[in-house]
DNA sequence: CGGATAATGATATATCGTTATCGTTAAGAC
DNA sequence: GTCTTAACGATAACGATATATCATTATCCG
């Protein structure tokens, strides 16, 4: 039987109140404000369950490790800032792109990644 | 001094024929049907003297290591095989990403990635 | 050619994200 | 409250990639 514990609710609320993608380390940081001694098994655990659950979804950044946000949120792309390293949703498509693949082959999905500083780190 | 060697050679070589970006045991695999001795510590010494020299770029895969090919190929994006694991150059844009970016952030660059079958895999 | 030494090949070691182990804690059924 | 056991926390182990070490080889300058 699945038990709801403080950890797994500490965690559960970190990704949802985020709205973006949150790395373990990250989610394991905003949880410890809530359950402090929580470790990073523990993350990474509840990570696992709630992905086989399909309560989120793996969102992996080129160049590092993966991501986790709240699944359904319908098709939509990424901001990553390089300064504070955080990633952001962006709910905009540049639209179809069957004729950017070339001659031949089958696109299935594609993935856009923006780069800059967000509005903080702009500053 | 800097040595112009046979492993050297072929590392390039392979590079610039591939036409796509090559992860370092690609580059091995190929290389060694030139100099077959060669060994993986001589790759990534050879990978990184090149990458330093601007010879070639770093192309990074989300959720994997990162592939390498020549430099100043232009503004391009990648396509990425979910069959053969391949990578290739698509030269084709969409355009202007500015408009995508959320309010107040500071757009710098942007990668695209399509996904799904080439056209060898496709059949 | 001959010699100085950069580069190599084999392998050990480092790094980093993730998973397994195990004794302890606490959730939830009664 | 009591008991069963899922879940926890700490930490060791893991796999994959990348770098360091070191004796040997081969480049290339004179």
């Amino acid at each position: 039987m699945e038990r709801n514990t403080r950890q797994r609710r500490a965690i559960q609320q970190c990704i949802l109140d985020a709205g973006r993608p949150l790395g373990p380390q990250e989610i394991l940081e905003h949880a410890q404000g809530v359950v402090p001694g929580i470790g990073l098994a523990t993350v990474y655990r509840n990570i696992k369950s709630m992905l086989e659950a399909g309560e989120i979804t793996t969102v992996s950044l080129p160049g590092g490790g993966d991501r986790y946000e709240i699944a359904g949120h319908g098709h939509h792309h990424h901001f990553h800032c390089r300064a504070c390293d955080r990633m952001y949703e962006v709910h905009a498509c540049p639209g179809d792109m069957r004729k950017l693949a070339p001659q031949g082959f089958l696109l299935e999905s594609h993935e856009l990644t923006l780069y800059g500083l967000c509005s903080e780190c702009r500053q």
